[in-house]
DNA sequence: ATTATTAATTAGGCATACCAAATTTAATAA
DNA sequence: TTATTAAATTTGGTATGCCTAATTAATAAT
């Protein structure tokens, strides 16, 4: 099985076992590698093999401790370049994972390390997501998602669960960055839309939005 | 065709018509590739069909315009990235061609550029190759390889052909690095060894590594 | 010019990583 | 419990990028 192959199953079955549940299915898993499942339940059998999975057919797949390792090797490399790029080149939030996306792959560990130590070994990348150090040990906090948050409560945005340049450049617009401190005013009853103020100024936010803003009660 | 493959087939087809002669053979650019000529064949055909090469079978093959316009753009990466990593992130020069070598892959016009300005757009790598500007322009220098040079004169070391870890731990055990001024005491006749001087130590130098040094006549 | 020799090509194969379509298994609702 | 639906698997197939062994073409040597 090709490197990269393995790396982007492995680093999905990571994402997907920390984000919903322990056990990972394979329609899931398909979607985020954007190929089908059919390919996944082959590909599942072979990094059962290389004993990165314990993989139970029909049941569901979860990292053995050497794949987790794998996996957590992945992120870190993804989100020290993800970091660099920010604040040694100047890239925006929004443009930074597309091109990490392909240079976690580069097969160099010294050079992550000398990259981290360059930027003072950082702790969260720009998009507020722990970076593991390099024995893969990682921050666990216990941030909520702003969709499960309280009317009333006021909270600071931790972090964001979609990447994509879309949605970066739209929270970008209504000022709703990292650090910024917001209070819940009300939850819309018919489609659950938050009536939230931020920066002293009223902003509407959908269900999906506040789905992927991680946040801190203050 | 994988994108990594083309590039690494015009990378080397690049080099060998530089390094040789215009029209590269299947033979060597196997060797190059590290794979059989059969698959070489096969190789160049999709290539000449894609219209980055010209290839006439049993003759032998060229750039095309945009084949040679993408040799140079993975040329100047691989050199950026050497350059980068040697100057800002302190790798020695022996170490740094492995790993650009992965990094040349990496497709992103506006991450090139912002490395070359973050290193004030360095013409020279740290093996003394010139780097092509955005636009593909390569400085054209004429040096000559060490292998061809007479005796009595005196030469400046301006780059080197071979880039491996072993070649260059050599060279600079014996302080033959880029810029160093040396002088052809005399050339052996039995062998045809070198014996020059360089910081005013003589050292014995055989063909094959004086077909790897690359000198300017003083 | 003929013969070696070396290079290049063809033919037939293999492994990887994917696919679509059909089938089976599991989960959910009636 | 059975029917329905969704998820996972199996089967058979494709394209890519390699390979070896056999053959043909080009080059060099006598």
């Amino acid at each position: 099985m090709r490197q990269e192959t393995i790396e982007n199953y492995l680093k999905n079955i990571y994402h997907l076992s920390i984000g919903n549940k322990a056990i990972v299915g394979n329609f899931q898993l398909a979607e985020k590698l954007n190929i089908r499942p059919a390919s996944v339940t082959e590909g599942l059998r072979k990094l059962h093999d290389l004993k990165y999975v314990i993989y139970e057919k029909s049941y569901g797949t979860r990292l053995t401790p050497i794949g987790a390792k794998l996996a957590l090797t992945i992120v870190r490399r993804h989100r020290i370049w993800e970091t660099y790029l920010a604040k040694e080149l100047g890239f925006g939030w929004d443009e930074v994972h597309e091109i990490a996306e392909e240079l976690e792959h580069i097969q160099n560990d010294k050079l992550i390390n000398k990259l981290s130590e360059l930027l003072g070994n950082p702790v969260y990348d720009p998009h507020g997501d722990p970076i593991p150090d390099e024995k893969g040990k990682i921050k666990k906090e216990n941030f909520i998602n702003l969709s499960s948050a309280k009317p009333k409560n006021s909270y600071k945005i931790r972090g964001v669960s979609d990447h994509s340049t879309v949605f970066l450049k739209y929270l970008e617009k209504h000022r709703l960055i990292i650090g910024a401190h917001l209070k819940i005013d009300s939850i819309e009853e018919f489609d659950q839309s938050l009536i939230i103020t931020c920066n002293k100024k009223e902003v509407i936010i959908s269900p999906k939005v506040a789905d992927n803003i991680i946040v801190e009660l203050l």
